[in-house]
DNA sequence: GCATGTGAAGCAGTTCACAGCG
DNA sequence: CGCTGTGAACTGCTTCACATGC
């Protein structure tokens, strides 16, 4: 089912959406028909009212009195994660990192396939990682063009990042992960998200330096790139 | 200098510290004197009163008409940022992501030094990675205890991550960076930030489907975990 | 009676805009 | 005259609380 109306999803419902489905996953699994905001709330970390009004951006899935049923939310969120195709994927940078992401059982499970793998070392070329060949960076873009691509993600060191990123909107992506440290410059039409693994452990000791900045317990959350 | 009177700092301020220090360090090692908050933001890919509300959280640390002098500013974030001292991290999961993080350069540079790397798995236990051995997980609490850890990384696969949370936890871990696709729970004084590598992906794929959603060209911003 | 869906209230972070200082 | 530091306005997400429906 559609986005309602039109209506502009905020931000961070949009990065619940996976936790929700993923929990969906493991319940449906479990043979639960049903589940209360409550309850999905407890298992997703995050508070009832936010996941009533998270659903209900989408439509009215649920049933007063007894909760949402699970295989029916679970296919409702689907769709709008747009799970029901596989979406391709380009990646560049094939240290550990790259390595490590093309192995991930999150990239098939997730709805993703590979379209492509790239490095610009010669060494690497022709190795297969996670069932892709890894190809030369010189046909990053020809590739996304010819598999209309419009994913990537960037696992390069940072000084490699820029170059890749706009090798990558050349060749038609308009939404990137970056794992690089590096902040990417892109046309606006072109999102990026970034993920930066020390950044995230800075936070953390920030914290425990400066207890008294430590938000309260409100459970976790997550972290988010942007666009 | 400490945080300003107790103020207390917003997470998406601490968020952006990482930032703004990996910035001025490329500015100071091109021997750039002072910064106007315009550039550094620009830099950054923030907005300019962002930066200088940031910063003003933490001390008056510019000169108006003039800007920021790079390496005061340096100093001041490394010390909010605890970068004078190195901390102890232990890391449990050592798959491929496990040993792609321990190899990660943000690990020695960003102020990290590994207390310890485990891992069920015997086959892996006295494997040395990124300069620490691999042990077992059944010592991880004797050494978060002894070496006084207080962050954990988990990176083993999310069926193991909430007992792995609980050992960490035990033996003392304040502060718990999950990269396993699951929700933890923990007492309410150890903070948990996620990284969720596929909802990542997850999210850039809904705004392509839901190009409604997307936000305006507001620069990219940064993705955080919670607490 | 119990749980959803939602207007309204509350809160937090961002952006504005300008006084003040170098 | 330029740029910082900051109160004030604004925007947007979260939380509350309750009418509605099963």
């Amino acid at each position: 089912m559609p986005v309602r109306f039109g209506r502009r999803i905020p931000e961070p419902t949009i990065a619940r959406l996976p936790i929700y489905h993923r929990v969906l996953l493991d319940l449906a699994r479990a043979s639960v028909v049903t589940v209360s905001s409550a309850e999905l709330a407890g298992a997703c970390g995050v508070n009832a009212a936010k996941v009533r009004k998270d659903l209900s951006l989408f439509g009215s899935y649920g049933t007063p009195g007894t909760g949402y049923r699970v295989d029916y939310l679970l296919r409702q969120i689907q769709l709008e994660l747009g799970l029901d195709r596989q979406r391709p994927v380009v990646m560049a940078g094939m240290g550990y990192l790259g390595h490590a992401l093309a192995r991930s059982p999150g990239f098939v499970a997730g709805g993703f396939h590979i379209a492509g793998l790239f490095d610009v070392d010669p060494d690497k070329v022709g190795e297969i990682v996670g069932g892709a060949m890894v190809r030369h960076i010189s046909e990053l873009a020809q590739i996304c063009q010819a598999e209309k691509v419009s994913l990537g993600i960037i696992t390069t060191p940072a000084p490699a990042a820029q170059d890749v990123c706009d090798l990558m909107t050349e060749g038609g992506v308009r939404a990137i992960l970056n794992f690089a440290p590096a902040v990417l410059s892109t046309p606006p039409a072109v999102q990026v998200r970034h993920v930066d693994f020390s950044a995230e452990l800075h936070v953390l000791a920030f914290y425990q330096a400066h207890p008294e900045s430590v938000p309260g317990p409100v459970h976790q959350e997550f972290a988010a790139g942007t666009g």
